[in-house]
Formats: structure tokens, C-alpha cells, sequence
DNA sequence: TATGAATGAGCATTCATTCAT
DNA sequence: CATGAATGAATGCTCATTCAT
């Protein structure tokens, strides 16, 4: 058992060893040499724990995420209203902070469009679900708090979708120059129409 | 003198005799060899038009954007209400007839989020404004006929953008089982909220 | 016969065309493409009028050499003293004006050490043939004014050669800061010895 | 443990295996598949000990140099005239012994004359400077025993000149038909001059 | 005579992967 | 378990040359 523990704190440490090289040079540059050296390990080993260069940037996405997630967590038990729990969901489109994260994410989805790869795939649904579910949770007891009408509800998938959306276009397109004011417009247009009046 | 050709119609000639080629092999797996096979042209008379295999690829979406412009240009005359050309204009993300574009479509997204290609992104930001302009237009009119709240200006951005977004979620994820319905319902939704009740 | 004429013309027009080209692009760099786009010609002209990218570098060296080779004459012309005029011959390995010249020839050599090509070869032995009868002249002339001994003949080949050895040495080593001054220096020490004693 | 491997030592293996099929294919006729054939290895094994075919050549040509110098610091020892110990040292240029060197160096500074590749312009320059040390220290030697007037001194570079530009000619015209002679006899002619009379 | 569209042989180079130690 | 030396398949791209017009 403990054997098996080391074996995933090793596969950690050697894919968050490699995170400032595929920051640095742009992932798919990176040789598996290069991810060897910066790991100080041999490149066989990388073989040891990894399939392949893409299982790398996965678990460094799974990893990234999962501190993601913890951080929003915290950070959403400080807010009361439902406009702002909703806004400081969507800062993982823009916020400094991410940017990282962000980055790989890019690059996760890039991949994930044309590869066959299941897990992927696999992985991008269950994270998606598991931040729809949190989403539709937050409008949920919004709806219960009688903050927002309950036919907010129908709206729920397109509203999710919108950082995204506006996130895609941001990195294929130079038409959005300060994604968060047009996410934070949106949020308050929505909200300005479905908060109920008191 | 010399054979006189008429070189833009030759570069979409041999763009167009690969488009079956990036389909059923993957844009990544064709080879530059199969190219100028299945274009019946030497692999030197490839670069004669081409820089490269993504200049290909580009000039393949570039026909197809065009085809499909022109032909929802025609389709929306034929409707009168504003919520089925907003319904019409989305079709893209689904319907049947456009799916070799949205395979197009799709890895020139994956391309254009990791690439650093300049004509890429411009061209990305070319017909995506020309596309939104044309969805404001659509709404514009829709208020103007007394048909929406014009309080729907300050949502068309995000939108515009839900379509692409769910697409992006159904390309990369198994969330979504039925995009049309998925992208319908919404729109539904938002025009019940939007539409002025008479 | 006039046509001849012409063609002879409208080769060295086209071979002059290019000759900023290989200055600025590095001989070796440069395509015929580049020459046909320079000389305002098609690329099967160029062909029409040499065998390959050797030829005309070949026309080109042949063009200046003469250019030089007249110009050395007239220069010649106007010294008297033996020492002044061997001067005046080596200062084609460092002249501020013969740079282009020297450019050439130093590509020229390079292609001939390893080429099997015979015109280049003959060209090499016919000018160098010329130019050191013309150096003999001028010794013998020197010793029949008295200036010299006449031992210095035995010297001749490897004084003729000197210029181009210390030539080469500057052009694949940095061994030497100042070609200019130490031809002089060494002419001065031998005409210190050769010189007829008055 | 990954297997052991003298770097350095397989480093000439690979490059001296390949120094037959230069000497009968030439230099730039040689591709990288055959020289991995001749050695023994896989394409890829080339590239881990050398960074292009250029140097391989480089290698080799240090490779004899290392060899040459060593056999004629023996051979110099074994002769007692300062005139012997010239010509002895400017046998490089004609000896049949040296025949592969010479093809190498000639070569060599074709390639140096129009590359620019530092490393090989060092190489030429140290290894220039070095014999042409050993060149001075014969010729002090020489006046040290009183065989030579001190004059000697002030046409050392234009002596070790004569052997390079004489076998320069050789390589680049048809002028020069015995290589041998035509130095030696210049050397005596020199010596003539220069030999303190008893 | 002039052209330039078409060609395709030819080659260096990369790098993920293996496996003997 | 760990390694890194060895590998060779795989591919984009160039450019001199040709030849139909």
C-alpha cells in the first residue's frame, strides 16, 4: 500500500516538474528528453509512469483542477449573493490566478478536439458535470433564498456555457479585448432580469 | 508563352480534392504525398500554392464558410419570425448538411488555439464578427418589429456565444446527447422571457 | 552576326543582374528562381543562356577579372620602380576595390577545390598562367634595368604565390589583422635582398 | 544500470568508419544513411555524437592532423639541416603518405571559405598558428646554429606561405605538374640566398 | 526565342520508444 | 526500479530542371 501511495506522489512530482517547461516553451515542443532532464529523472522512467507526453499534461490538468476546485470552494462560502457566487465562478476565465491553469486547459481542449483519447474525453465530461452540478446548485438555492425567479432554471446550460464561450473566443479571436467586463455585463443583465423585485 | 492557368482557381482545385482526404484520414494523419496524389498534382506543385498542409486546411474552411454564408443568407429570407432565424442561424452546430464544415471547423479551432499563425486568428476574428453583426442585425430587427423587449441587446453577446459554447461542450465531453434540442430549448426559453407579450 | 553578339551581351546582362544578389545572399543561397526575378527574365531564359548557377558566377568572375586586368595595366602603366609594380599586383588581395572581385573568387575557389567541372578549371590555369607571365615580365623587366639581380627569377613562382597564400590564410583563419601591411612588409624584405646595390 | 559508453572514443569510431566513403564518394555526395550503414549505427546514433555531417568531416580532419603532426615531430628529429627540416615539413602538400589528409583539408577550407561555422574557423586558425610556431622555431634554430642569416627571419610568413599557395594552384589549375620539385627547388633557391656562406 | 507551371527525387533531421544493463 | 544509449521510421520541404505553349 504505501508503495502504491509513493508511486502516485511520484507521478505527481514529476508532471508538476515539468509544468514551467510546458509553460515556458509551449507543450507540444516539449520533448520527452527535455521532460526527463527537468524531472532529474531517466527517460525510461518517465515511461515507468506515463504513457505518453499527453498523460503528463493530463495530470497536470487533474492536478491544477483539483486546487482549482478547493480554492473556489473557500472562496464561495465568503459570498452571500447569488450575482456574486455566480461571478466569482466565472473568474476562472480570466482571473491572474488561473492563468496557469488556464493555459493547459487551452491546450487539454485543443487536444481533446481532435484526439481519440478516452480518458480525455472522460475526464473533461466528469469535470463538466461536477461544475454544471455545482452551477445549477448556486441558482438553486438562489431560486430558494428568493433571490432569483425559479425560471432561471431554464437558462441554466446557456448560462453556464457563456465563460466558455466567451473564453473560446478570446483565444481563437481578437474580438473581446476585457473578457471580464463583457462576462460581468452579461451576469448582470441576466441577474437584472431574473432577480425578483422586492 | 507559357501555360497560362488561372492560379485561384487551381489553389481551391487542389484545396478541394483533398477535403475528402482530411475527413476520413484526420487532417493531422494526411501526409503531403497524399495530398498532391489525390489532387493529381507533384508534391512541388502543392507548395506552388501553398505554404504549408495548414494553409490547406484553411483555404478548405475558408470555401466551405463562404458556401454556408451564402446559403443561410438565403434560408433566413424565407423566415419571418425572429426567434426561427435565430433558430435557423444556430443550425450550424448541428444540422446534417453542415457537417463536413463543423469537422473543419473544429480542428481549425484545435489548430488555431495552439498555433501562433497570425492569418489563422484574423481569419477567425473576420468571420466571427461578421457572424455576430449579422445576429445583432437579426435581433435588431426583431425589436424593431415590435417583436422583442430591446432589453435583449444587452444579452446578444452572450448569445451569440451559447451556440458555440454547447458546441464546443458536445465535441469535447459526452454531457450532451442532443445538441439541437438542447440549443433549442434555451432559445425557447430566453424569447419567453424576451418576446413582448401582446 | 549580330545575333551573336547580342546573346554574348544578354549573357553578361543577366550574369551582372545577379551579381548583387550572390554579394548579399551568399552564393550558395541563392536560387535560380531569385536570378530569373533579378535578371527580369523567366527561368527557362537563364537556362537558355547557362548550363547552372556555376556557370554564371563563372561569367561573372570572368567579367571583373577582366575589368580588373585592365585596370591593373593602366595602373601599371604610370610606376616605374619594380618594387612599386609588385606592389600594385598584390594589391588585388586587399584593395578596398577589388572586394567584390575578391568575393567571387574566393567562391569561385571554393567550387573549383571540389568540383570536377574542367571550364572552371581551365579558367583557373589560363588566368593564372596570364597573370604570372605578366609578374615574370615584370621581374625581368627589373633586372634588366639593372634594379634586381637576376637570381630573383629562381624566387618568382613562390613570390607570385605568396599573395595568394597569406589571401587564403585570411579568408579561413583570423590569424591575420593586416593582410595589406604584411604583403608590404614581406616585398620590402625581399627587394631588401634582391635589389642591385648601387 | 544503462550501458557504459566511452563517448569520445565512439565518437572517432563513427567518424574514422567513415572516412573511406568520403575519400571515394565525396564529401558532399555522402549521405547521412550511408554513413550510419558504414558505421554501424542507426541514423539517430549519428546525431547523438554529432550535430551534422559537416562535423563528422571536422573530426576526421582533426583526427589526422592529431596523427600527421605527431609523425612529423618524429620524423623532424631524425634530421640535423634546417633546409632538410623545411622541406621535410612542406612534404604535407605532396607526400603520398599524406594523401587523405590532403583530401580532407582541401575540403576543409573549401568548406571554410564559404561557410560560417566558427568552430571550424577556430580549428583552422589554431592549427594555422601552431605549425606556423614550429615553422619560426626551425627557422631560429637555424641562425641559432649559425646556418641561417638572422634575415631569414623577416620572410617566415612568406615562406610558410609558398606551400599553401603552391598546392592551392595545384588544386585549383593545371599549371603546376611536379609539386615536389617545384617547392624543393624553391627552397634551395631561398637557402642559397639566405645559408651563411663558410 | 521566351516562359513559368509543373515536377518529384532526394535528404537531413527529429524524437518517441525500447531494452540491455 | 531506473536508466539513457541506440534506434529508424516517418515527413516536410526544396529547387534544379523540363517542356508545352
Amino acid at each position: 500500500m504505501a508503495k502504491i501511495v509513493d508511486k502516485e506522489q511520484k507521478r505527481r512530482d514529476i508532471a508538476l516538474s515539468c509544468k514551467n517547461l510546458f509553460l515556458t516553451q509551449g507543450i507540444k515542443d516539449v520533448t520527452i528528453s527535455q521532460m526527463a532532464q527537468s524531472a532529474s529523472v531517466g527517460k525510461g522512467t518517465i515511461y515507468e509512469y506515463f504513457q505518453n507526453k499527453e498523460e503528463v499534461v493530463f495530470e497536470i490538468v487533474n492536478i491544477l483542477m483539483q486546487k482549482h476546485a478547493k480554492k473556489l470552494a473557500q472562496e464561495l462560502q465568503t459570498l452571500s449573493s447569488t450575482k456574486e457566487k455566480i461571478k466569482k465562478f466565472s473568474e476562472f476565465f480570466y482571473s491572474a490566478q488561473d492563468i496557469e491553469l488556464r493555459t493547459f486547459y487551452k491546450n487539454f481542449i485543443s487536444l481533446t478536439l481532435i484526439s481519440e483519447n478516452r480518458e480525455m474525453r472522460e475526464f473533461q465530461t466528469q469535470s463538466m458535470q461536477e461544475y454544471y452540478r455545482w452551477f445549477v446548485e448556486i441558482l438553486q438555492d438562489g431560486i430558494d433564498a428568493g433571490e432569483l425567479q425559479k425560471e432561471i432554471m431554464g437558462l441554466s446550460l446557456g448560462l453556464f456555457v457563456t465563460g466558455k464561450g466567451l473564453f473560446m473566443i478570446c483565444e481563437t479571436t481578437d474580438s473581446i479585448s476585457d473578457l471580464q467586463e463583457e462576462l460581468n455585463t452579461f451576469i448582470d443583465n441576466i441577474f437584472a432580469l431574473m432577480e425578483v423585485k422586492k
